[in-house]
This record gives C-alpha cells, structure tokens and sequence, in this order.
DNA sequence: AACATGATGATCT
DNA sequence: GATCATCATGTTC
C-alpha cells in the first residue's frame, strides 16, 4: 500500500477520497470508505508541525502513511494521516467516512444509531473506529489493526472527477486555503459541499 | 489562552 | 430538517 501513496500532502488528502480504512476488533472488523479529507501543509500555519517538532506532533513527521492522532478541544479524537518523507512534518485529517462493513461494531463504540452519523466529522470517524492517543504512530500500512486499503470495486480513475474543494473547517489560521476534500454527491460528508467547486 | 469538535436544545422553516 | 448558540473538556506551548 505504501508504494501507492502519494508522497504530497494535497496529493494525499485527494488520493484518501474513496479509499478503505478497517479496523480489526476483536469481534470483527470495521471498514469505511473516506469521504472528506483536509490537507495540512508544510509552510501551514494551520498545521501542528507549523513551528517544530514537538512531543505531541513528532508523527506527523514519520514516513508517509502512519497515524497522527491527537485530541481536539478535549473531547475528541483526530485521525491523521502522515504524508510526506520522513523528517517533514504534515498530514492529512480524515474528516468523514462512510460506513461499509461492520457497522454494529461502529455502532456499539458511538453510542448512535443512525449510520449517517455514524462517522460524519472527524471526531465521530475516530471514534467509530475506535481510535485513540494508542495509535498515535502506528504504520497504516503494515496490515495492523488498524489500516488502509484499495477500494476492490473503484475502478481507475472514476473517482478523480468526483472530488469537490472547500475552505477548511474549524479553524483561523490559514483559512482561506482550499485545502478540504470532499467525495461530491456522499451524503456521509460533514461540512459544505458546494464552496469553491 | 487557544484549540483541525460534538451533543444538545432552541428556534425557524 | 436546517442553522445557531452554548458548553464540556484535555492538552499544548
């Protein structure tokens, strides 16, 4: 999987567009298809790795494709992907999943029963995963328990022209950049579907 | 002090 | 169903 990764942090964020990520449990396994992804660049000022490396950050300086997670705003778990060489710090935010398989076990970690919301916002894709700080770090690409994985049915290149462009959400710094992706036409994505094309 | 959010409840259609 | 205000909460520098 690693050497189909793009080694670009914009190039990342739109690859993840329709790609699998499963999570083995010990009762099965959960797979969802990302849908919404934002891209945290080098020079960002959005970006944790902005200024340096730092204890919570240092994974979003691995080697692209390991896991950077992170609390946000005390509640919430962020999924991070990292996505360029190793020893430069960026990564891209899985914002929004659609549920394809396994969704009593997602069901059971959100406490939710709608499958709509059961991995819409970033917050709720982490947790219907069940991701926490234990990830931080780990090789999404090494077939672990937590991975990501080619959509067996996607056929080359249809998925490229699906991909709408939006302002991030949630954040100051940096904001007018285009820099969130969005599977057009998913109702499983969680912010504007119609900013910027 | 600031923050890459989500659940809830209010109010409007 | 949409949109908005509010706030709980941990972690960082």
């Amino acid at each position: 999987m690693r050497a189909e990764l793009p080694v670009d942090t914009v190039a990342m964020a739109r690859f993840l567009i329709g790609k699998l990520i499963a999570r083995d449990f010990a009762t099965g396994t959960a797979v969802g298809r990302i849908v919404e992804t934002e891209a945290y660049v080098v020079g960002d000022a959005a970006c944790h790795a902005y200024r340096r490396m730092t204890p919570r950050n240092r994974s979003l300086f691995l080697e692209h494709g390991h896991a950077y997670v992170y609390r946000a705003y005390g509640v919430s778990w962020m999924l991070n992907v990292s996505s360029e060489i190793e020893g430069v710090g960026s990564g891209v935010l899985l914002r929004a999943m659609e549920p394809l398989h396994g969704l009593d076990l997602m069901r059971r970690n959100r406490g939710v029963d709608t499958t709509r919301d059961l991995a819409r916002g970033p917050g709720r894709l982490a947790m219907a995963l069940g991701v926490d700080r234990s990830f931080d770090g780990i090789d999404l690409c090494a077939g672990g328990p937590l991975r990501l994985a080619a959509d067996p049915r996607a056929i080359d290149g249809h998925e490229m022209a699906s991909i709408g462009t939006s302002v991030r959400i949630g954040i100051t710094k940096d904001a007018e950049r285009p820099l969130r992706f969005y599977l057009r036409g998913s109702v499983f994505s969680s912010g504007p579907r119609r900013l910027n094309v």
